[in-house]
DNA sequence: CAATAGATGTTATGTTATATCAAAGATAAA
DNA sequence: TTTATCTTTGATATAACATAACATCTATTG
């Protein structure tokens, strides 16, 4: 286990593995890792940076195929979610809730990449997807990624 | 000029000249024909697929790296829209309107790339506002992107 | 016409992501 | 316990998207 990992982290690395148990799943040594990379990092993370973080920080190379492959199935598994907008991955900060969350909505910093998961109102949602029946379109997703500042961040 | 592009392109493409005259650039007729790839197409493509467009629509091959510079000028212009969630690049709406408009919302077909550009109320953008203020967030830009079905696509 | 600025060509490389087949490891059934 | 099966991971190749750096061409304009 790495030096750098905080109890937190091992605290929601168990969270983590009784979840997939309880889906008939198994949070292997490598998804572990590649989860354990995103809970110490605290900010989205490319799969490349991934890779970088398992072959320094823990002496174990996982080559990119294998991190995509495991980020599918992390994300299958609700523990880590893609940003299509950052073109990275987050740990789902909700891994120690045992409730099904809300559709997650995320502002992304732009520099750090820093990941805010907030829950919009359900008005404002309702008023979106409102404005987008009305031209005749339907969300694909209430998945929103937001391009923002964090407040470390702000000019 | 393409055999396919119609009369309401080539009216646009007037307005897109007249429009960088006014800035004092110049709408070269590479440029142009990026333009008109996407107003033709009437919908969002990749800078690829435009190097194909001017190829085998026009029979003028444009490298990548000189599409991806045009669309940045002509994005400088307001006559083109990157959009990061799709990874791709669609004319703007109103370049016919004289008029300097709202910050855009684009609405992506996940199936078809066809794209409508909305404004959503100020009322909406402002709550949304609000919700990323509350967590010490900022938005980065008041352009936003939404994952959707188009009419025809919509299962 | 020469000097200059702007536009495009050319080549190289970086970043993100998927496809495919092989090998290793775990699980379950005989 | 051995075999069969399924899951996970390794390995290699390639596709798709994007930028950097420098060379060349072209259009002013002085």
């Amino acid at each position: 286990m790495s030096a750098h990992t905080s109890a937190a982290t091992n605290e929601l690395l168990l969270h983590a593995e009784e979840h997939c148990k309880e889906h008939g799943k198994k949070l292997t040594e490598k998804r572990r890792q590649v989860l354990m990379g995103l809970l110490d990092s605290e900010k989205a993370l490319s799969a490349y940076e991934l890779t970088d973080y398992c072959r320094d920080e823990l002496g174990y190379p996982l080559q990119a195929m294998s991190v995509y492959r495991i980020l599918d199935f992390l994300e299958s598994e609700n523990l880590v979610h893609r940003l299509n907008l950052a073109k990275k991955y987050v740990a789902c900060s909700h891994i120690a809730c045992s409730h099904e969350h809300e559709l997650p909505q995320f502002l992304i910093c732009k520099e750090c990449f820093k990941v805010q998961e907030i829950s919009i109102k359900r008005s404002v949602i309702n008023s979106l997807n409102k404005s987008v029946d009305d031209v005749g379109y339907s969300m694909a997703s209430q998945q929103l990624e937001f391009d923002c500042f964090c407040g470390d961040c702000s000019e």
